[in-house]
DNA sequence: GAAAGTTGGGAAAACGCTTGACCTGATTCA
DNA sequence: TGAATCAGGTCAAGCGTTTTCCCAACTTTC
């Protein structure tokens, strides 16, 4: 510990310069000649200067950090956006001051006048998701202050969304070019929630002249139990179809567990697909099981970030959207030949023998 | 944006005192009489005076910032001990400027620097657990340093672990009070990894006079493969045992998907247990499944981070443990009377941790 | 009623760096 | 040859606080 920091003017005296001289050199700012530059630097590294960042921001006015307001760290999504952003900004070598809200909205404003406190550079705020207009703090705070995986309720604010629509129509798209006709989407019920991501759906069907097997989308919840429950119904029924779009992974783990309890073969019988994709994350859990879509959030977080770093990169005002990626997995497609089994297989024996 | 920052000065001219006596005030140092407190303190509000930190930081030495450099904030370990850590650290409030090395050693001691340029007060570094040593990092920077889920490789820094012999022993205990005597352990085998928790385990055995059914631990790695592969190998085999107490959860998972394919009941025949917790862990994922033990990582993290906030809160080198908690599940403990049980939910589980 | 203490408050020196104005000597241009 | 240009540097003014002295005016104390 203890080591008395040795300063710029420290470095100038040793080199023979002046202190702006030394300072110019450093930043690369000003002119100097090879020699001197060589010179400085030589001593700066030899003298073992770390520049004091916080005299640095303090005089340039540019503290090189930005706040990532976040309504609930631990929420899988929004750390998914937070770990987009956070990579990008550290890829440009910018810091980041991540407070969490905790929704709590007396907490969040303090952590705004916080951020303020610090001269951050700018702001990146990370809602908790399309549904929640997050309020404005665009102007309780002098630097540009993006929006990412929610709205602001300022319409000019920048904001940055997943495209659910997109999502609906690919997951469409990709069942019909499987040559299935038959669709169920199973989804959620509340007013907003999956409402985009089954609009989309809706429309491509439509689109194909065709419209969901059961008339109308079974909607309940976000969970695997309603998948279960709805594929069941769906089979006790006398709708027949071959292919069920669900509005996220949970609810398509469900429905999958149904279909095998009935020995429906998937995808032979009835195709399957999902939302989410990041069951699949962390590493331990990779599979390339169940075809589902990415909404691609950490795509969405660094490019919130990239605008935040240089807003030129988009428009400055509204909200724009990230296209979301189709992962195929073995509910929709079977693998080719006789692809080795994965222990997976294993589990779903385990499956079938448990019902 | 852009609103011109009130400034000290400001203040201070607006209500008829000096700098440094509007200074003293809103920091509550120095004397000053009760009606100029008022008047300031008044004065600062109508103005909206937000203090700028980078100044005071500068002007003070003291950033109330503190750093943390994670190796892998992604990996499921670290980020429970960052979340506790974080929470106690904005408790306090302090700020926390957070550092992914993503397991980069170059970029590790950029970090180091970096966090030293702002002037951290202190840096709390969290390691990949009890294996992996960490370099130390005290001597490269001038403010206090605590190592959490890792050691560092001074003997003398102050480091945080989870007590896995403690886990070990819990587990043990656990089983024997529910009067099981041919206890299975299916482990990791590496040579650190989970050595700790399979001595503390054998060591509460042999204090019962038992040792595992198979007599020593069935070695593998950490998946749920191979605990699907050691209990498969197990039932097939001719030790008698009547409960298994894996090294985690994935194991334990898997354990659990052989013993209901063999239509081994659980805990009727076999009681099972984990140990981590963690998959129980966000909301959605919560449940009382499977019994396992809890390292408390993120009561880890915040012990830590007390230790950096108050050092007087413990002893100032060395490596102290953080207890684990037992969570015990349906898989040692049936549900109390006729609680319904239906298989569904087991699947729902395996559906969930499996696939 | 003088010495000693206490209380309220101000002046000014840091803190370490950035930045723009300005200076000097050499080179170029007309 | 004189003026204009330019490279290479230096000077000094901030930046907004904190903090260390120091002072004046009261209050006690003996």
């Amino acid at each position: 510990m203890a080591r008395k920091a040795t300063t710029l003017a420290d470095v100038a005296a040793a080199a023979g310069v002046s202190l702006s001289t030394a300072s110019k050199v450093l930043n690369g700012t000003g002119r100097a000649s090879e020699e001197t530059r060589a010179r400085v630097r030589e001593t700066a590294e030899r003298l073992d200067f770390r520049p004091n960042a916080l005299a640095r921001s303090f005089a340039s006015g540019q503290s090189e950090l930005v706040g990532i307001l976040i309504e609930d760290a631990s929420e899988i999504f929004s750390s998914m956006v937070l770990r987009g952003a956070e990579r990008r900004l550290a890829a440009a070598g910018l810091a980041t001051l991540i407070l969490d809200a905790q929704e709590d909205r007396r907490l969040r404003s303090q952590q705004v006048r916080a951020l303020d406190a610090r001269r951050v550079d700018a702001v990146l705020v990370i809602g908790s998701g399309p549904d929640y207009p997050y309020p404005s703090i665009t102007h309780e705070i002098s630097c540009p202050v993006a929006y990412a995986f929610c709205t602001s309720d300022a319409a000019t604010d920048r904001a940055f969304l997943p495209d659910d629509r997109a999502a609906g129509r690919i997951a469409a798209e990709h069942l019909l070019s499987l040559g299935r006709t038959k669709i169920a989407h199973i989804t959620e019920g509340s007013e907003y929630g999956s409402a985009e991501r089954s609009r989309g759906f809706l429309e491509a069907l439509a689109e194909a002249g065709l419209q969901p097997a059961t008339g109308a989308p079974l909607a309940g919840d976000w969970s695997k139990e309603w998948g279960f429950r709805a594929a069941t119904e769906l089979l006790d029924g006398d709708t027949e179809i071959d292919a069920i779009f669900c509005a996220n992974d949970p609810i398509a783990y469900g429905a999958f567990a149904a279909l095998r309890s009935r020995g429906v073969r998937v995808p032979e019988d009835v195709a399957l697909m999902g939302h989410d994709h990041f069951l699949q994350e962390p590493k331990w859990r990779r599979s390339e099981f169940l075809t589902t879509i990415d909404p691609d959030l950490t795509g969405l977080g660094s490019t919130a970030a990239e605008f935040l770093i240089d807003p030129s990169t988009a428009a400055d005002t509204g909200t724009s959207t990230i296209t979301p990626t189709l992962y195929v997995g073995r509910t929709t497609v079977s693998p080719a030949g006789d692809a080795p089994r994965s222990s997976t297989d294993d589990v779903l024996a385990v499956i079938d023998h448990l019902l």
